[in-house]
DNA sequence: CTGCACGCCTGCCCGC
DNA sequence: TGCGGGCAGGCGTGCA
């Protein structure tokens, strides 16, 4: 689910909250989401302080006061919620905010009181605990092809890549090793604006045109982070609330209604690429 | 090597 | 109303 967007939009939502903060508990429900979670996760966490909290691509990454870093991955469902733990105080029985949905996989309780709960439906999802050093060699890092929003990310190497891929622009913009976070909603979005067909071959792109994509990629994701991310069925930010660049699609889930281009008249058509759907306008992507 | 179908899971929506 | 099929924001594996 979540794509670069929408996890930078989590990432901010906790940054603060966990920023500077000592882990005090941690709940554990099962043993795996998608792959098994790190062995004795709890034990490896507790009285470890968060220093920062980063984002790779669409990675979640705790930095911490201790020799391990933890990664955390969304999956298709992921959800990333803070909620504040119930104070001794007013503790009733049974204490309701200690029911945990059946969702619920683990919980992360800071010395503030407040705690943050990861849930995941489908449990595509996946977390683990890395040696600082070792970070950007992790099987989940390795491969990752430029960051969008940084000056890694270059019209001259987004051309390299593109002229020795043979298959359809949409599978190569899928392609994690080519350019990071983009997923089906954004790179849908990215080729409207671009005025790019899904379908034509990368290595036909010219120069020019790889050049709008580039800046394409670049302003629908800063664009889509300031709008707190596309809120579908299961993404919400941190705080709960729904993004809102749902709004703002020109393509995405738009079968078969009008392009919002000026001046052209198509309407949108749904295909399919390597099992996933794209969304175009046959007139004006070309 | 590349490209792609498949499977992993659960829930929802649609058509019959 | 109930049920089966198809579909969903990702990604690693295995095969051609």
């Amino acid at each position: 689910m979540p794509e670069l967007p929408e996890v930078e939009t989590v990432r901010r939502g906790i940054e603060p909250i966990m920023t500077g903060s000592e882990i005090t508990e941690v709940k554990q429900f099962r043993a795996d989401l998608r792959w098994p979670l790190p062995l004795n996760m709890p034990k490896r966490l507790i009285g470890a302080k968060v220093t920062a909290v980063g984002r790779r691509s669409k990675y979640i990454l705790i930095h911490l006061n201790i020799e391990e870093t933890l990664i955390i991955h969304l999956g298709m469902t992921g959800r990333i919620l803070i909620s504040e733990l119930p104070s001794n105080k007013n503790r009733v029985f049974p204490n309701t905010n200690d029911i945990f949905g059946p969702h619920d996989h683990v919980i992360i309780e800071f010395n503030h009181k407040t705690r943050v709960i990861y849930n995941d439906v489908r449990r595509f999802g996946a977390m683990d605990l890395i040696k600082k050093s070792l970070l950007y060699e992790h099987p989940w890092l390795a491969k990752l092809g430029p960051e969008p929003l940084s000056n890694d990310f270059s019209t001259r190497g987004l051309k390299d890549q593109l002229d020795r891929k043979k298959t359809s622009i949409k599978s190569v913009l899928m392609n994690q090793s080519v350019v990071a976070g983009l997923g089906n909603i954004y790179v849908s979005e990215v080729l409207w604006y671009s005025g790019i067909s899904p379908i034509i071959t990368a290595s036909d792109l010219k120069f020019e045109r790889i050049e709008g994509l580039k800046n394409s990629i670049t302003s629908v994701l800063l664009d889509a982070i300031d709008k707190g991310g596309s809120s579908l069925k299961d993404y919400r930010k941190a705080s709960g609330e729904l993004g809102y660049f749902q709004n703002y699609f020109k393509t995405y889930n738009r079968e078969g209604l009008e392009c919002l281009s000026d001046e052209c008249s198509g309407r949108i058509k749904k295909i399919i690429q390597s099992g996933r759907s794209s969304y175009y306008c046959p007139f004006c992507q070309t």
